[in-house]
DNA sequence: TGCTTGACATAAT
DNA sequence: CATTATGCCAAGC
């Protein structure tokens, strides 16, 4: 049974491809997203055992600076910063992403405040 | 089976 | 915010 089809990976996946558009997430994030606490190697663990066709949005999937984190082949760090130029990501001149702005929420603050005052 | 490596995160300085 | 140290767990050898 191959690592990519454990169920483990398997959140994983379905975690990243919950990622919009145009967002990106942490490795951490998408780790507590999986139910995987303190396993954010694993995310990027599972992500390297993807396949091209798998159609998982792995390029929205960053370090916890907003930078992309350099793997053995430095091909594909300009790749992914094209592919998430091309969705609306910005890249700072440090060549980072302001997370404070491009970071995605599943959960945009379900606050129980109930009634909002003033609307 | 045990050691080393690796798409990381967090805490301390 | 940058560095350094530590924790984490699966894959490769």
């Amino acid at each position: 049974m191959p690592a990519e089809r454990s169920p483990a990976y398997q959140r994983i996946y379905a975690v990243v491809r919950r990622i919009p558009r145009g967002r990106v997430a942490t490795y951490g994030q998408v780790a507590a997203l999986a139910v995987l606490p303190g396993r954010a190697r694993q995310v990027g663990y599972a992500l390297h055992a993807l396949e091209d066709g798998s159609g998982v949005p792995w390029q929205r999937v960053i370090n916890h600076r907003g930078e992309i984190s350099p793997r053995a082949e430095p091909f594909y760090e300009p790749l992914q910063r094209a592919m998430l130029e091309a969705e609306g990501v910005v890249f700072d001149a440090r060549g980072r992403v302001d997370l404070g702005h491009y970071r995605w929420e599943p959960a945009p603050s379900p606050w129980p405040r109930s009634r909002a005052r003033t609307g």
